[in-house]
RNA sequence: GCUUUCGUAGCUCAAUUGGAUAGAGCACCUGACUACGGAUCAGGAGGUUUGGGGUUCGAAUCCCUACGAGAGCACCA
């Protein structure tokens, strides 16, 4: 039963026998670590009609709970802060009924999960990253909260970027033997060696740009008419026209790129239910624009193209089909988020998606309200900032991006580093393949904690040093009170102890209460994270409990304790906040070790 | 120019959604049974929450304004 729940329901009793009172909304809040107390009443509110000092309503209010409540044992009052404390007992029953709690129930609803969405010409980078981590990390949480996931991606697989590789490919491809450069030949990820001929093609470009502004031709001009960009969109048409040869050629690089992408998905823990391509999507549109037309929610122009006008809004007009009568980008958007809807009938539906498409988003769920689909009130852009280098923006164009397959190496190689001094000698027993899933479980969990601890919504910095940080606030720091919680769990098996069922009736230390209420929170934070989709909650929750268990273990013996009762109970909160750490991190897609 | 997001310790981030003396980590100082795991813990220093108005019992949070930063304003995706 809930503790906070039972609390507001004795207050709300105590103002309506003291001053005869009827209220509505009774809301507790922790009660700060510097004053006494478990929750705190706020007793401002109510000053106006009851019209007496906040003080005094606290006093009075305080007294009748202690007296007629056996869930408070003191309290005290600061301004209109009425401060709570609970007896020894309802700190053991609090503690029982969270070691026997129920899973959340199935919500009978599913949620699609669209990120990650990659281009096939380049491999992930950091931004990429925190897209996946945040995808990954939503899901698992909306699954917590008993929601059907199905995580979906949808692949860039196609249009003129693609046919910039591909041209290179054509161009640069053969090697000097005479062969065809390939992963195997290259040694090289697939993905990483089709973002080889994408830089090809850039730098070829420029040059031939320079040289047409040489002969004095305009940039802007020059951008149009050079060359290579000409042999792209030529090979564009051929490709939608379904020519063989460049089909042939674009199913092979395919290939190559998402083998590519599956090592790195693999490594960093995410997959797929559902992978949609563009090749197969982007033709979609065209009839929900006319179902518009025929509705009246679109209209057309003169020159043929179709629009919509959301004036009315306070967005905008937008077009929807060009007076060619070709798609463009958000028609394309109409079609799928219909496709998605008719293949998984989700009662919600989130798009992982960066900030700078937050217009599109707003006018695609307008779309979708007006031409009646159901589901749209159930769409959601999960809009997330741009990642920040110390240097500044992260640019493909200066080479200033970081690559996703590096910075994976890179953070295991510094977990190496740190277990090195810290452990000293402790990893010894572990095998060199051990060490090798040790390293990447510590070095993903720095990554993925330090892209998940900030606010999804905000822009962040990425400073690769912190990035890689195993003190303070970090992944590694609650990773290591894991281990701690089960070296402390594996010594009392050692020495044949273990946790009853029945918890006897102790008085808890500051510490181990703190843990308890940390405790009690688990199941509140989960469900407001899935509520806001904000994994931070769950990685700002991991850390505090984190803490407040080194705390704990600091201030308090546990396995040489003399008195048996305390033992037993401080043995049953270790396993308890090891379980619940354990959870949290898997929330984040982080996992924990045993020992490190 | 219009629209929009943001501005919190030297740096990176919190702040239970309007509540108490604004909290953590990093960096910098000082300490901790030679260890139930020191990848830890305790303490110190660090703030006019960008500036200025307003709303109220009460504002980092809501409103206005100035300044500063980012993003979006294609018949690109």
């Amino acid at each position: 039963m809930d503790l906070q729940a039972q609390l507001k329901t004795a207050i709300t009793e105590a103002i309506a026998t003291v001053y005869g009172e009827t209220v509505s909304d009774t809301t507790l809040q922790p009660t700060k670590k510097e004053f006494e107390g478990l929750y705190t009443f706020v007793t401002f509110p109510l000053t106006k009609s009851l019209r007496r000092a906040p003080a005094e309503i606290g006093q009075q209010l305080g007294q009748w709970l202690v007296q007629n409540s056996d869930l408070v044992s003191r309290f005290n009052v600061v301004q209109g802060f009425l401060n709570l404390s609970v007896a020894d007992r309802v700190w053991t029953d609090l503690f029982t009924s969270l070691r026997t709690d129920a899973p959340v129930a199935a919500k009978g609803q599913s949620v699609m999960v669209e990120f990650s969405s990659p281009n096939t010409n380049k491999p992930l980078h950091l931004g990429h990253l925190r897209n996946n981590f945040l995808g990954e990390s939503v899901s698992r949480i909306l699954d917590a909260n008993g929601f059907d996931v199905v995580r979906t991606c949808i692949v860039n697989d196609r249009g003129i970027h693609i046919c910039k590789s591909m041209l290179a490919y054509q161009k640069f491809g053969q090697q000097p033997d005479g062969s065809w450069e390939t992963p195997e030949s290259s040694g090289l990820k697939g993905d990483h060696l089709i973002g080889k001929y994408y830089v090809l093609f850039d730098k070829a470009y420029k040059v031939e740009i320079e040289q047409l502004v040489g002969e004095g031709i305009e940039k802007e001009k020059a951008e149009k008419q050079a060359p290579l960009i000409l042999e792209a969109q030529a090979m564009l048409r051929r490709w939608e026209q379904g020519d063989a040869e460049t089909v042939t050629l674009w199913k092979r690089m395919n290939t190559w790129v998402y083998a590519g992408f599956e090592k790195t998905y693999q490594k960093i823990g995410t997959r797929f239910d559902k992978t949609y391509y563009e090749s197969q999507t982007y033709l979609l549109g065209k009839e929900v624009v006319e179902e518009g037309l025929k509705t009246g929610v679109f209209y057309r122009k003169d020159d043929n193209s179709v629009w919509i006008d959301l004036t009315d809004e306070s967005l905008d007009h937008k077009l929807v089909l060009r007076s060619d009568g070709t798609s463009v980008y958000i028609t394309q958007d109409l079609g799928t988020t219909d496709l998605k809807f008719n293949d998984f009938h989700n009662q919600r539906s989130l798009w992982v998606v960066g900030n700078e498409q937050d217009y599109h988003f707003q006018v695609l769920f307008k779309i979708m309200k007006r031409l009646g689909r159901s589901y749209a009130d159930g769409c959601y852009h999960l809009s997330y900032g741009m990642v920040d280098l110390p240097t500044g923006k992260m640019k493909s164009r200066e080479g200033t991006v970081v690559d996703a397959d590096d910075l994976v190496n890179t953070v295991t190689e510094a977990a190496r580093t740190a277990a090195d001094e810290a452990t000293k000698g402790k990893m010894d027993e572990f095998s060199p393949d051990e060490q090798e899933t040790l390293f990447q479980m510590i070095g993903l969990g720095a990554l993925k904690y330090f892209l998940l601890k900030v606010d999804a919504q905000k822009r962040m910095l990425f400073n690769p040093e912190e990035s890689v940080d195993v003190h303070g606030h970090t992944g590694p720091f609650i990773q290591y009170t894991y281990a701690r919680t089960r070296s402390v769990m594996r010594k009392a098996a050692d020495a044949g102890l273990s946790v009853p069922a029945e918890l006897p009736v102790v008085s808890f230390h500051p510490t181990e209460q703190q843990l308890l209420f940390l405790l009690t929170q688990y199941p509140q934070r989960v469900a407001e994270a899935g509520a806001d989709y904000a994994p931070s909650y769950v990685a700002q929750y991991a850390y505090e409990l984190a803490k407040a268990f080194n705390q704990f273990y600091a201030e308090v013996t546990i396995l040489s304790e003399p008195n048996r009762n305390l033992l037993l109970v401080r043995l049953a909160l270790s396993e308890l906040v090891g379980q619940t750490i354990k959870k949290s991190m898997r929330l984040l897609g982080i996992d924990v070790p045993e020992k490190m």
